[in-house]
DNA sequence: GTCTATACGAAGATAGAC
DNA sequence: GTCTATCTTCGTATAGAC
């Protein structure tokens, strides 16, 4: 069968909160990029636009963890390098007009459920990501720090890119990173 | 006399864009913040709400490079412990409420031209905080990447801190980015 | 320079028919 | 489940008086 409706849905909220940002994102747009019916809003959706973002929040967690998840047993550079690719790709593919959907909502949301949601995100993806690469030889301290640094280069990295429609800021800063790994 | 009605609303307005995003920052906060007459509105800004935001991000641009301006002749660690400072000092006076104005409307905006002006602001600060740190000493590709480091970290924990409303993050990247720099 | 009043459009949300 | 129509709110912007 197609893909369920709602998932399409919170499919395309993703895609539009990283490029477009949280008030940017109407309904309209939704509908539009996901070809779901107008009557399906409220009907899969009773809690509105904010039960649409939570949705896209999980969403879009789910899909760096499940990929984060594949790293292990790789070497620490290796993680780190998968890592950044992900956001190398989420720029490409996008033609430098999309980021992450979380860091939009999080500097535009003005409600408190949302911002705690979004900053599960991020403590999800720095614990994963600090146990990963401790699990691949680096002292537990040092991986907390370094996966830290690595969630918020990357993110800060995204939106320098997208800014100058360059991929030059994001590839010094992954240079940079990675050059730490590198012994 | 009085801080002129015009400075005081592109003030506001960079306040306003750090802590509720672009579209979440309405003329009517900037008013209140301001304490400006309605009226003041289309007078000082008849380009609207594009000019005031142009004007906020070059307000917020000169800051930082005034700011960076003072640590001229300091050694590289004292340099970069100076920049994340500044952004350490914007979120524990908003009580973890603030951020950066210009990946505020990066993330935000649909308008080219003031995706161009935020792309120079984040140029702007790469290229002098890289002249500075190879002044200090760094090699000047070592000092390219790392200036772009420090900037994209920096904004991405500035991020992360608002969402999980904590210092953590942003101390482990702090502290993560200094030790490059002490041998 | 500053005021009020108002036009205009966008977007979220609700109601009720099919 | 999906539709249309409508309500409401809000924010930008304009017009014209003081």
């Amino acid at each position: 069968m197609a893909k369920d409706v709602r998932a399409r849905m919170v499919e395309a909220a993703v895609r539009l909160l990283a490029t477009k940002g949280l008030e940017g994102t109407s309904f309209a747009d939704v509908l539009a990029l996901s070809g779901a019916p107008r009557g399906s809003i409220y009907h899969h959706f009773p809690g509105g636009k904010d039960e649409l973002v939570t949705e896209a929040v999980a969403l879009a967690r789910e899909r760096a963890m499940a990929y984060l998840e594949e790293q292990a047993g790789k070497p620490p550079h290796d993680i780190a390098a998968a890592f950044l690719d992900l956001w190398r790709s989420v720029l490409t593919r996008s033609d430098l007009g999309a980021g992450c959907a979380v860091l939009a909502v999080t500097v535009a949301t003005d409600d408190e459920e949302l911002l705690a949601r979004a900053a599960e995100v991020f403590r999800g993806w720095r614990s994963r990501l600090g146990t990963l690469l401790a699990d691949a030889g680096l002292p537990a301290d040092l991986a907390a720090r370094y996966a830290a640094t690595l969630i918020a280069s990357s993110e800060g990295a995204v939106v320098m890119a997208r800014a100058e429609q360059s991929m030059e800021p994001f590839d010094l800063v992954a240079e940079q990173l990675l050059a730490q790994l590198t012994p």
